[in-house]
Order: structure tokens, then sequence, then C-alpha cells
DNA sequence: ATCCCTGCAAAGACTTTGCAACGAT
DNA sequence: ATCGTTGCAAAGTCTTTGCAGGGAT
């Protein structure tokens, strides 16, 4: 109920793509694919198009709302970004996904690279990947 | 001169194509793209072409002789693997690279996220981008 | 001589762009 | 009515695959 008051805020259009795109990215725990995403969405809005998709999630990324995580198949996966936690966790068997945040010992890492290596480092790409509980119990 | 045996311990052969390849990895010290691999690597081996290059990088990465990283234009970037160093930290500037060991840090960490989230923990992207020593003087 | 490897061309996957019609404000 | 947005199709990247000839062992 938020993410509508940072789209207008940006002089963007509170479009029903836009709205059945955020639904189907806001319900789903999972790092979902454009494709995936297009599939559901299509439910409540059939005329929609991969490329609108695509243009949304570029859209929602840029303002913050919407993280782009690495997957292993090599396309993007996009989950709602939890302000504050940068990192996330994906479930390599049913694709859930959980942020967490750096912390501490993330803080240390860098700082301990940035001595070793002379490197000013100024953004890092964090992701897990594992058996989430719900799976392994199967 | 140890790449070498590795290769050949797994039945595969040594080519000039690959002597070509690696010497250029070897050399750069940076995260190179297949594309400049192949431009540098024609300077000494003229007919070879970016497919070779794609199988050689993806057989060498399966045997652990290089390491695939991120970079932000989308494709791929590939340096020599130093075994016990696990990732890498990128120059935005000049591409250069250079690898650091997670250590107890990033352990904690993954500790940490693991009772926290209930994952079972079993790989992790980790990369850094910044600017070097280097390119941070000009 | 065997069998892997190479190079070319073609195909494939993911993503972006051009453009006219559409729709939110 | 204006001007951002959409959807289609086409184009653009990066990467993989098919196949016949070539090269390492």
């Amino acid at each position: 109920m938020e993410w509508q008051e940072r789209v207008a805020a940006n002089g963007c259009r509170l479009t029903s793509s836009r709205k059945a795109i955020m639904e189907v990215v806001q319900r789903a725990d999972a790092a979902l694919s454009p494709q995936t995403i297009l599939q559901q969405a299509k439910k409540t809005h059939p005329k929609l198009g991969l490329v609108t998709v695509y243009r949304t999630l570029n859209l929602m990324a840029e303002l913050g709302l919407v993280r782009r995580v690495h997957r292993e198949d090599g396309c993007h996966g996009y989950v709602v970004a939890t302000p504050g936690h940068h990192h996330v966790v994906v479930c390599r068997d049913c694709g859930r996904a959980v942020e967490f945040s750096g912390g501490d010992d993330l803080d240390a890492l860098i700082a301990r690279v940035e001595s070793s290596t002379g490197y000013q480092v100024e953004d890092h790409l964090l992701q897990l990947l594992g058996i989430c509980a719900k799976c392994r119990h199967t």
C-alpha cells in the first residue's frame, strides 16, 4: 500500500499492468523470473505482454521497490525489497527467498579486504544458495 | 605450468587454442569478457573463434582452473582461480580483479543466516565492486 | 587411426527498442 | 487533451548447439 505512492511521486502512472505485476511479486515469497511473473499476472490481466513485465521490473528496481537477484539458470529473479535488508538467501529447490542483512560480519569482511588489497569497496554482490526448511523436510 | 596437467588428467587435449586462451587469462589481472579474450588470443592464434573461447572457458571453469565472475554490463568475466580463494573484488574502472578468502567473517555470517532463516546454506555468491589503488590515484 | 576439438553458421535464451494505439491524469 | 504507457514485432546481446573437417595422442 506504499509502493504506489513512490511510483506516483516519481511522476509515473498507476496502471493496471503495474498493479498486476506488483501483486504477483508481493504475493510470491520466491524469486520469480520475468516469464513466471508474466504467466501469473496474466490471470488477472490477460492482455499483459512480456515487454511490459521487463519495463515495470526495471522501473521498480530503480525505485528500490524490488530487488534483482541472480539465479543459477542465467535469467534474473525479482523479489520485493525490504528496507535495510540487502541480501537474499534463495532455495535452490523451490526458489523461495528470504532477505537478511549483512551486519557486522560483512562490514568486517569488507574492511579486511580493503586493507589487504588496497581497493576501495563501493558495492557488493552477496547471495546465498541453499535449501529452505520446508524442502529439507521432504 | 600446472593447468596443463589437470586438463590432460581429465582426458582432454592440449591444443594450441586452449593454450592461447589460458595464456591471455593468466596474463591478465582483470576479469575479461569472452569477447576481449578472443581479441587478445587472436594475436597469437588468428584462426580462433568465439565459440571455442566459450567452450574452453566452460571447460576450465568445470575443472576449477578459472572462475566466472559477474560484471555490471551483463556478460561474464573470467579470472584464474587461486586455490583456497573463492571470491574476487573487481575494479569498476579498469576491471582488475583480486581474489580474497571469505574467512571467519563469512562463516559467521552464514551461520547467523542459517539459524535465523532455517535455510541450510550450500553455496554463496560474493563479489565486491570498488576502485583499485591505481585507479583511485588518477 | 581414433576420437576429441575447432570453426563456421544457425539456433536459442534473455532483454531492449521502435512505433502507433491506448489510457491515466 | 496531454503525455506517459502498452503491446506487438523486430532487433540486439550473450551463449549454446549441429556438423563436417582438422588435429592431438
